[in-house]
DNA sequence: TTTAATTTTCAATAATTACTGAAAGTTTAA
DNA sequence: TTAAACTTTCAGTAATTATTGAAAATTAAA
């Protein structure tokens, strides 16, 4: 396969995938082709690339700075501004944990341990409801917990302590 | 808060977070009534509670049976089908890990392969590709395997061996 | 069998989410 | 300054995804 076949079959695959986690289409896309240039890209290049709008860059880009895994570039004697994606997967792969932590986990837990503190009854019911809701944080936490170290780690440490852990 | 009050809550907010996770709003909250239901619940009684169609009921109990997270009970002297949740919180992250590990992960790990493999060019930037899906490949394999292990797990067992790694 | 109860399917439609493109806003070079 | 280059915004529209509801299929009691 050429490389350059490869480079779009991989940012495609890559948007499709994304739909299942969760993540716009054009935004896992844009990740994608700024993951596999070899140079910093402007709107411009991505709209050619990818067949989308100017807005639609300008929007997805922007998204993806805000998530931490993009950054602007300045290219000597441009004006325009240029993108680029960080390399490091391991990074990328952290940040991302991170952020969905802080978007989609911690509000359950705030939830969770809401609506336990707030009902009083003293049913036999309401204790198996509280029960549910406590072993739902219960479980929810110890993920957080595990995520937040991971989050800390440093790749080769995190393998080789789970290896270890796995192996006893 | 009545109880009747907090369970609603729950089942809104729940339907709500799973838009975020990339899950059918109303396929999570099917499950939250089912998770917080003393008993086994009919097609009618989940249309009232959630104000949804018939269609709408067997469509989403089925796909949460094929996930393997709700499933059917029968009532004496009842002809028609009830439906359950498993109330094991622990069960029930195992079981979701595991669908979405087969359905989510593996794909992945099956294109990044294919991708690597399939780009024979020799140059610098072909490096540089084949680098970057290497690298792809060796953090979801890392992922995948700690999902193997926490599927298998009891969760104290979990619990316990994360603490001890953590602490090192 | 027949028929009534129940479940399933799926075309039509509604609701949601994503995208476009042009106008407004901002920046920088002349 | 001003004007060209560039970025941002957002109302309108397109695309996607979810839901309805009624007809068809299935099941089981009479």
């Amino acid at each position: 396969m050429e490389l350059q076949e490869a480079k779009l079959k991989y940012i495609h695959t890559w948007g499709s995938l994304a739909t299942s986690w969760g993540i716009n289409k054009t935004m896992a896309q844009v990740h994608a082709l700024l993951l596999v240039s070899t140079e910093p890209l402007s709107a411009e290049d991505i709209m050619e690339t990818l067949k989308i709008s100017r807005g639609n860059v300008n929007m997805n880009v922007r998204a993806l700075i805000d998530w931490g895994i993009v950054s602007k570039e300045f290219v000597v004697g441009e004006r325009k501004e240029f993108f680029v994606a960080d390399k490091d997967i391991w990074e990328l792969f952290k940040q991302v944990t991170k952020e969905r932590k802080k978007r989609e986990i911690e509000p359950v837990l705030k939830v969770l341990e809401e609506l336990q503190k707030d009902v009083q009854e003293n049913t036999e019911e309401a204790a198996a409801f509280k029960k549910v809701m406590n072993d739902l944080s219960s479980v929810t936490n110890t993920v957080n917990g595990i995520l937040d170290k991971a989050i800390k780690a440093d790749e080769h440490w995190l393998l080789s302590s789970f290896t270890k852990m796995i192996k006893k």
